[in-house]
DNA sequence: GCCAACGTTGGC
DNA sequence: GCCAACGTTGGC
């Protein structure tokens, strides 16, 4: 099982959100870059667990925990030229864009911020804290993720 | 295939 | 709202 983290803006999805769609679980469409496809078509497996990341808002931070249920499927919002994920250059005969199905898991009591991880050493190595990241997806070390929960 | 211009992300 | 850091685009 591998771990990852999955940046959302409250604004547009927040963790409740998640909660509060059937079952649960909801489509994670939308993501446009290259690298982040590449981690949720080839490497997400149901049951991997997942960090729910709250970004570009007051308190960025680490809000929950969910959990992949289905493996990954084109995103067919890019085919919708009404839908502001519109990709004319995704072809339904050969999706460039995926997705995959996550399921809400747990929400924290706390937002672990940012900050806060920004100032353990142990978790110095997370692409999360290095300068410059801006992928919406990412893997999480198990170290790393055994180490955040204990913050909890 | 290089690289300048442009667009986006996301912390602050 | 600013702006640094990236990613993408497109002319050449």
């Amino acid at each position: 099982m591998n771990y990852w983290l999955m940046k959302s803006e409250p604004d547009v999805f927040a963790i409740d959100d998640l909660k509060a769609c059937p079952n649960g679980t909801e489509p994670w469409d939308g993501v446009r870059n290259y690298q982040a496809r590449n981690m949720m078509r080839d490497d997400m497996k149901k049951g991997d667990k997942v960090f729910f990341y709250h970004s570009n808002c007051k308190v960025p931070g680490i809000v929950g925990i969910a959990k992949v249920v289905k493996e990954s499927y084109p995103d067919h919002t890019a085919f919708d030229p009404e839908c502001k994920y519109y990709d004319p250059k995704s072809d339904p005969d050969n999706p460039r864009w995926f997705m995959v199905d996550v399921k809400f898991v747990k929400k924290f009591k706390e937002v672990i911020s940012l900050e806060q991880l920004k100032a353990m050493p142990e978790l110095e190595e997370m692409p999360l804290v290095r300068r410059g990241n801006r992928l919406s997806v990412m893997p999480v070390g198990e170290e790393h993720w055994e180490r955040i929960l204990e913050l909890v």
